[in-house]
RNA sequence: UGACUCAUGGUGUAAAGGUAGCACUACAGAUUUUGAUUCUGUCUGUUAAGGUUCGAAUCCUUAUGAGUCAACCA
């Protein structure tokens, strides 16, 4: 059974040892408590992929708390429960501690509270009300829970240390009175138990052996310790892992919500945003976002994770699942002078060669047809291999062609090109023995669609946008969206989206994802992210 | 200036006293009807100083740097 423990998370590690040891049996089982309010983001991606694939290695399960959707693991069947309240069993252990003389009721103010607590190198001064008798105690918490104090008069307080240079020790605060009704429970509590002292209790019920969050907890681990210990409850063990960062965009709910109260940005599932709906309408795939959770890793040292990480994830699933077409953004119109006028021959595409049995569709060919403006080039650098005059390139999945004439606006920039087809260098059946050295992508004029695209980049122009001087707004990417209006498309690609494909690589430029927002008259594309680009970066 | 935590290439993450590895990035090359994919190669690293040891990224000490904590928020 000496199994090396090559290549575990601290996490695992802890997991495979308290297996080991039969801890609990040998049972698994992790939670995950996405906050009712505000909006997922990738760093709870990460969490939500750390505690559903810690269930899943090891046998166990995890516990959803609050009924919300799970849009990354999409699976289901992991779910063991979803969480009814707690609001009594908690209730019952405040009442336990104050039996054992461990919690008092205090009357004092917040801000006297907060006098009281000393710094961290001295120590609280006791509230009056500390040495209470258990029946007073009792008597006025229960007060507390029939309403008959108003908000603020009374809160209830373990008691601890106040000498603790721990301040969450110093006598923390378990309840307090809250007239606001619960969006679940509506009137029936006017007290509720603060987070440290709802967390671990509801932990503790369901039984979960590994309750994970992040770093900025560890402060209040000795405290979750504490009431499981002097409460005598199930022994969850808190386990602390470092959040997710990533460059150029910021996580913290305060400032996503900013961005969209200010309309900076078109709201939570705006494409530039971190959020789940955002890179879900960006067309980030779950697989790719699990991709990515797993290559970040697990540690407890603070993390900057470079974007291009993200990208080189979402692009590895999408390499092997988006559907090919053919779509061009910057039109320039090429005439095939010596292909027959009004004529229009069908020619086979694969749908995906990265995927078996993806089949093929039919694109449209003529004499008049467009190619990307930058595929042409009047004075092209050294290494351009697209088209030049005089020059040849063939046409992905039809001909070779050669430029022979062109014809310029008043401005000097290119209209027009005319060229010559090579009729027997037909795509998989060519007899040309001509070598051209690349392949350009088209689309055929009077079949064309037109389409509107997208382009996003980042959100921010700084690394850190948190950690600048002044307001990080000020550090938004004024060009992390640019539109295409009535780019051209082959006529497939709307029959893909028709028959639900909403994942394609527009050949040789980028991943989009069709904008469920768009209707099929009009469509949009949002750009997920640019295939590389060896040439252009070495420009 | 108290407590807790962390420190390995540009980035992230492994190596549980015994060859510092993997991925991303960057760069070079091969293949390619996508300058994509795929494949191959190259560059770059144990925060510092002491100590223990035959041997230290790993253990000890100190220093330095970073993060968290003094809401009736989570």
């Amino acid at each position: 059974m000496a199994e090396e423990n090559k290549g575990l998370n601290f996490i695992e590690e802890i997991v495979e040892e308290d297996i080991r040891n039969n801890k609990h049996g040998g049972r698994i089982l992790t939670r995950f408590p996405p906050e009712p309010n505000g909006y997922l983001h990738i760093g709870h991606a990460k969490s939500i992929c750390l505690n559903f694939g810690l269930a899943q290695k090891y046998g166990g399960k995890t516990n959803l708390r609050f009924d919300d959707t799970n849009p990354v693991t999409e699976e289901v069947e992991y779910i063991d429960s979803i969480k009814d309240d707690y609001f009594q069993q908690i209730y019952d252990f405040a009442v336990k501690l104050i039996k054992a003389g461990k919690a008092y009721v205090d009357d004092l103010t917040a801000e006297e509270i907060a006098n009281l607590k000393g710094t961290p190198t001295s120590p609280a001064t006791p509230s009056p009300y500390r040495d209470r008798s258990v029946a007073e105690n009792l008597s006025l918490f229960e007060d507390m829970k029939a309403g008959k104090f108003k908000e603020g008069e009374k809160v209830l307080r373990a008691k601890v240390d106040l000498a603790s240079p721990n301040m969450h020790m110093r006598d923390p605060i378990m309840y307090r009175i809250l007239f606001t009704p619960h969006h679940r429970t509506g009137k029936v509590w006017c007290i509720y138990p603060m987070y440290d002292f709802a967390h671990g209790q509801s932990d503790s019920i369901e039984g979960i052996t590994h309750s994970i969050c992040t770093l900025e907890f560890e402060n209040h681990r000795p405290l979750y310790n504490w009431y499981i210990d002097n409460l005598e409850i199930f022994p969850s063990r808190q386990i602390e892992f470092a959040r997710l960062n990533l460059n150029y965009t910021v996580m913290s709910k305060r400032k996503l919500l900013q961005l969209v109260k200010e309309n900076l940005i078109s709201g939570w599932d705006d494409p530039r945003m971190p959020t789940i709906r955002g890179m879900r309408r960006r067309g980030y795939t779950a697989q790719g976002l699990r991709n990515f959770a797993t290559t970040v890793g697990i540690a407890k040292r603070n993390n900057l994770i470079e974007f291009s990480l993200l990208e080189h994830c979402i692009r590895e699933d999408l390499n092997k699942v988006s559907t090919r077409t053919m779509v061009v953004t910057e039109p320039l119109l090429v005439e095939i002078v010596n292909y027959p006028k009004d004529q229009i021959e069908w020619l086979p595409m694969d749908n995906n060669p990265e995927m078996e049995n993806s089949g093929r569709h039919d694109l449209p060919f003529s004499s008049q047809i467009f190619i990307e403006q930058e595929d042409y080039m009047d004075d092209p650098p050294p290494k351009f291999f697209r088209l030049t005059k005089g020059g040849m390139a063939r046409l992905r999945s039809a001909y070779i062609i050669e430029c022979i004439d062109v014809e310029y606006s008043s401005e000097g920039t290119p209209t027009k090109l005319l060229c010559r087809y090579i009729p027997e260098s037909k795509s998989g059946q060519d007899t040309s023995g001509l070598k051209v050295k690349t392949t350009i992508h088209w689309v055929e004029m009077s079949q064309a669609i037109d389409v509107d695209l997208n382009l996003y980049d980042r959100l921010f122009t700084v690394e850190e946008p948190d950690k600048q001087e002044g307001d990080f707004k000020a550090y938004l990417n004024p060009n992390s969206l640019s539109v295409i209006k009535n780019a051209k498309a082959e006529p497939f690609l709307k029959q893909a989206v028709e028959t639900g494909i909403t994942h394609f690589q527009f050949l040789r430029k980028a991943y989009y994802v069709h904008d469920a927002n768009s209707n099929l008259d009009k469509m949009v594309f949002n750009r997920t992210v640019e295939l590389k680009d060896n040439w252009s970066k070495g420009k």
